[in-house]
RNA sequence: GCCCAGGUAGCUCAGUUGGUAGAGCAUGCGACUGAAAAUCGCAGUGUCGGCGGUUCGAUUCCGUCCCUGGGCA
């Protein structure tokens, strides 16, 4: 006797595409509680720039994860799958059903194909390995793990300290424990994976239009309040699109139309890279 | 009206001691296994302001005209 796999409903797309208006009426029209699959919406200090929905959006429907992980924290792939899993499972239980909304293809994949089950990296590495610039990264790896070497470019200063850390504090190469993948949930559930776009320049266009909101709803203050926590630079909250601009235009190196610009700019760039992602990498479930 | 500086890729500019040209940014395409709104790779484009002249050959030298910016009147 096979009980039929419980519905799982994602709604994946580039930025600005549409997406949680779409997981709204969705949850309204099934009783669904939305669950963010955004990397910077997760950020308690990113409320405006990281256009998370309004309470007033929110209003009757439960919504999960936003603005769950404060920013002197980094959230990882893995950590918010966890936490994702979890609030599928509490979502179900209620009777209700999961929607997970958000343009982090690599989360999305992370919770339901799983990843490589790589442990915790000891502090002390990681902090030695990330000291280091890139060159000094694609030297030690050449000479400590010529496995991964070869497959990253000697440019990809993340991938190529991604890959010394779990070398030099697993005692194994990265390459060996991508072989496998744990930790996938779509098995256990009907996915209902659908993905949201709209033509590149329709894209842009509101991208540009919402950044103009988000300065009109208090962004430079956000950034102001997140530059007062004194926070590394290096964290993802840091480095969310808009706050390094805005930033440089707080401590007076460039002006506000500049530092617009620029925003606008990577905001195009990422929405670009989000279509390619969703277009490419995608996991396909056939109903 | 005169003097000076410029007119080269969508933008900002470099360059060619004469052999039809290149960077950055933008744009397009792509990669992506624990920082992913991150990190990284690839690609195209030009009547080199117009018209003449010199030359085997002019974007480059000369003349002239047009346009822009600045200065002087």
């Amino acid at each position: 006797m096979i009980s039929p796999k419980p519905r799982v409903a994602v709604i994946a797309g580039p930025t600005a595409s549409g997406k949680s208006a779409a997981a709204l009426s969705l949850a309204r029209a099934e009783g669904g509680t939305v669950i963010n699959a955004d990397a910077s919406q997760v950020y308690a200090d990113l409320r405006i720039l990281s256009a998370r929905p309004t309470e007033a959006e929110m209003e009757g429907v439960p919504h999960r994860l936003y603005g769950a992980i404060d920013g002197a924290r980094a959230c990882t792939a893995a950590a918010w799958s966890a936490l994702a899993k979890a609030d599928v499972g509490a979502a179900l239980s209620e009777g209700r059903l999961p929607i997970l909304c958000g343009g982090t293809g690599l989360y999305l994949n992370t919770l339901l194909l799983g990843i490589a089950p790589v442990p915790d990296i000891d502090p002390g590495v990681r902090a030695a390995v990330r000291a280091l610039d890139t060159a000094s990264l694609a030297d030690a790896l050449a000479k400590e793990d010529p496995v991964m070497a070869a497959c990253l470019r000697p440019t990809d200063t993340q991938r190529l300290a991604r890959a010394l850390e779990v070398r030099r504090s697993t005692g194994r190469s990265l390459a060996d424990w991508q072989a496998e993948r744990t930790g996938g949930i779509a098995e256990n559930y009907a996915v209902d994976f659908q993905v949201i776009d709209r033509p590149r320049a329709e894209l842009y266009e509101r991208c540009d239009r919402r950044f103009a909101a988000m300065l009109r709803a208090g962004a430079l203050a956000e950034v102001e309040a997140l530059l007062a926590r004194g926070l590394d630079p290096d964290l993802p909250v840091m480095k969310a699109i808009g706050v390094p601009p805005l930033a440089a235009h707080l401590r007076g190196d460039i002006g506000l139309e500049e530092a617009a610009e620029i925003a606008r700019r990577d905001t195009r760039r990422y929405a670009k890279r989000q279509q390619t992602w969703f277009r490419t990498q995608s996991p396909r479930f056939t109903a």
